[in-house]
DNA sequence: AGTAGCACCTGATTGC
DNA sequence: TGCAATCAGGTGCTAC
């Protein structure tokens, strides 16, 4: 499921073929792609039409692309999207677009330079969405290191906490984010408003490298713990944007849902019952907050206040 | 304020 | 065999 590297990994796809592409029609296929947009597929058809996408930048989980418009003015609003489960792009020149998928929600229709280009927009289970929305400033300095949308983020971004790789992470602050209230340790990690591109399965495995029990309470962590889980989570997703970075072709922009990484890497994540990659212990699997999670119950101890007053 | 729980949706899989 | 229940996932909303 898109997390925060196959997101970046669409986002890195689709930047080369969309900037300074201008959209000059959207196909809704299905309306509640459109549903954050206050009036719909049709307002974001006509709010979309003319616009030039100036380039595509990310947060966590959460892809935008600015965008201009004739005046020249700088990007005042974005094309905003979530894959949700099961979201992808595809882009295709115009002459070889197929039938678009019984899957595809939206297609846009592209032109820059000359050449006519379709962006598809699939999503078999419909967590995804497209939104037009005006871009804001931030007030933590957010650089998204694309240019010109420096510092400006889509209004439904704001709440979204800077992600796990971004260079300007506060990790002071967000130690403390994480190391504070009743939830267990695994819950706060998935809290897009704290440390943002964390999903469930990144959780587990950032949990498994660093030896920490999913329902730890998050004020029973200290800062040693917590500032390893971080550094366990970033290099998670260093290793799993360096595998999916490596496979996708000129029109297809790899979600990597199932492919690439999956299945390969995982050392928690879906391999209930399976042995332990260090203790060989067979890993556990529970509903943990309504998730699916998997553990060594070897390696990542659970959590007891009376062993820690003792010591 | 902080937290828990549910709705949203579809297709694959499992159970009877 | 056929149908129904279950599960998976991220986010945003509501209710405590």
């Amino acid at each position: 499921m898109p997390e925060l590297p196959e997101v970046e990994t669409v986002r890195a796809g689709l930047a080369p073929f969309v900037t300074g592409a201008t959209i000059v029609a959207v196909d809704v296929r299905r309306d509640s792609v459109a549903r954050h947009t206050p009036g719909g597929s049709a307002e974001l058809q006509a709010r979309l039409r003319g616009a030039t996408i100036a380039g595509a930048v990310r947060r966590g989980k959460f892809l935008w692309l600015p965008l201009t418009f004739a005046d020249d003015a700088p990007p005042a609003e974005s094309l905003s999207a979530h894959l949700g489960m099961s979201g992808q792009f595809r882009v295709h020149t115009a002459a070889d677009a197929p039938a678009p998928h019984p899957h595809c929600r939206a297609r846009l229709h592209l032109s820059r330079a000359g050449d006519d280009l379709v962006l598809d927009f699939l999503d078999q289970r419909t967590f995804g969405y497209l939104h037009v929305e005006e871009l804001r400033p931030t007030d933590d300095g957010f650089a998204g290191g694309q240019g010109s949308a420096d510092a400006l983020i889509p209004a439904s971004v704001t709440h979204i906490g800077r992600d796990a790789l971004d260079p300007d992470l506060d990790v002071p602050a967000a130690l403390r984010a994480w190391r504070r209230g009743t939830r267990g340790i695994k819950q706060v990690l998935l809290d897009q408003t704290l440390v943002s591109g964390i999903g469930n399965i990144y959780a587990d495995e950032a949990l498994w490298r660093a030896r920490v029990h999913p329902e730890r309470p998050a004020q029973a962590t200290s800062v040693a713990t917590a500032s390893a889980l971080l550094e366990a989570t970033q290099a998670v997703m260093r290793d799993a944007l360096a595998q999916g970075g490596t496979s996708f072709d000129a029109l297809y922009v790899n979600v990597n849902g199932q492919s690439g990484y999956f299945g390969r890497g995982l050392e928690a994540y879906g391999r209930g019952g399976e042995p332990c990659g260090r203790c060989g212990n067979a890993l556990s699997r529970a509903t943990i907050g309504g998730r699916a999670s998997h553990w060594c119950g070897r390696c990542q101890r659970r959590y007891s206040p009376r062993r820690a007053a003792v010591r």
